[in-house]
DNA sequence: AATCCGGGGAC
DNA sequence: GTCCCAGGATT
């Protein structure tokens, strides 16, 4: 089974990420810190992706005190459009609790880690073993893959059960001599060599180690169940400017798009007609509220819901905008007005961002 | 154990 | 367009 002298996975691996690993941002460091923020950026995310948004974020926050110190909607500003922004939002409180609680320094022990939000078990063995060569595992979707093909495992990979089996395998593989290495390497052999589609098993340093390989059974791994179609959500959203300002509404603290701004919206389960809409809007917004012409449409899909979004200019009667600054103040719109010249200091959700672009000044 | 969180890329 | 991908928190 050996080839070239190699004769277990381990050597197998990581001389071949030795050679083959790809230049990243986050491995030109040992600092904890940046392990850390760049472990959270990769989560669900491509390196490709992350990449430039891991560049500006050490930027502006070099440190764990910098990043402590930030405000938290600057913090967001620098993750808009990378999604998933409780992430942000967990760093952002994971970094104070460690400059509070651990005096600046990154934990080193995994219960520890795992007390800090959003630290769960992957990125808890990520930093310890890339940040503090400790022996310990990193189990990503990545290393999920590998090791169900390598060890032809027919178990679905969301069972606990599936995990805790990955994860004594790989702690058996894990070897003293470099565990970041090896930890990494599993994860860039999934991400280059060992792909979910069209894995490219002649250029795999693992392959003569493959048991699903030999059957040709790779594309059919990982077992993992297949998740329920998801429903379409309504929405209508008003553009309502005048030369220098624009009204929005900020999302709640929690939940979908948290804190992020958005044009002010309605929506619904079923698709109403214009007459509908206008409706809604006068009991939403207020009746000098008029529905304008239409700007175009929009749509975004989530993980569990799909947003059709009209996007249509309002015309408003009766009062300009700036009187619209004091009605607020009794409650009765559910907007804020915000002066043009400030939009870009504001996190706004992907599918928004064109047209928060156009308003720019 | 199941569901909630975005966005990008392959096809 | 449709499908696939994937950690942590919450319920």
């Amino acid at each position: 089974m050996a080839t070239k002298g190699i004769n277990n996975i381990q050597q197998a691996l990581l001389h071949w990420f030795y050679a083959n690993k790809r230049e990243l941002p986050w491995r030109e460091t040992k600092d904890p810190y940046l392990i850390w923020v760049s472990e959270i950026m990769l989560q669900q995310t491509k390196v490709d992706t992350v990449i430039p948004y891991y560049k500006a974020f050490i930027k502006e926050f070099p440190t764990i005190n910098h990043l402590a110190e930030a405000k938290e909607e600057r913090v967001l500003k620098r993750w808009e459009g990378l999604g998933y922004y409780s992430r942000a939002k967990n760093l952002h409180r994971g970094v104070k609790e460690v400059k509070e609680s651990y005096m600046g320094e990154v934990p080193k022990d995994k219960e520890t880690l795992l007390k800090i939000p959003g630290i769960g078990d992957y990125t808890a063995g990520a930093i310890l073993s890339i940040a503090y060569q400790k022996e310990e595992p990193a189990i990503d979707g990545n290393v999920l893959r590998v090791i169900t093909r390598i060890f032809r495992i027919f178990e679905d990979i969301n069972k606990v059960s599936t995990k805790r089996e990955v994860e004594g395998l790989v702690k058996e593989l894990i070897p003293a001599e470099d565990p970041s290495a090896f930890n990494q390497g599993l994860m860039e052999l999934g991400a280059l060599i060992c792909t979910p589609k069209s894995p490219k098993c002649g250029e795999c340093p693992v392959q003569p180690f493959c048991e699903s390989e030999k059957y040709n059974e790779q594309l059919f791994l990982p077992i993992k169940k297949k998740k329920k179609k998801i429903p379409n959500v309504y929405r209508i959203s008003l553009i309502i400017a005048d030369d220098k300002h624009i009204l929005l509404t900020q999302r709640p603290k929690e939940g979908l798009l948290a804190d992020l701004w958005e044009l002010p919206s309605i929506e619904q389960e079923q698709p109403l007609s214009e007459e509908e809409w206008q409706l809604l809007i006068h009991q939403q917004f207020g009746e000098e509220i008029e529905l304008g012409e239409k700007w175009g449409s929009l749509k975004h899909i989530f993980s569990h819901k799909k947003w059709l979004i009209e996007v249509y200019r309002a015309n408003f009667s009766k009062m300009d905008i700036s009187m619209m600054e004091k009605e607020k103040n009794k409650n009765k719109h559910q907007f804020n007005v915000i002066k043009r010249e400030n939009l870009k200091e504001l996190p706004f959700p992907r599918v928004y961002q064109e047209i928060i672009k156009e308003f720019r000044i």
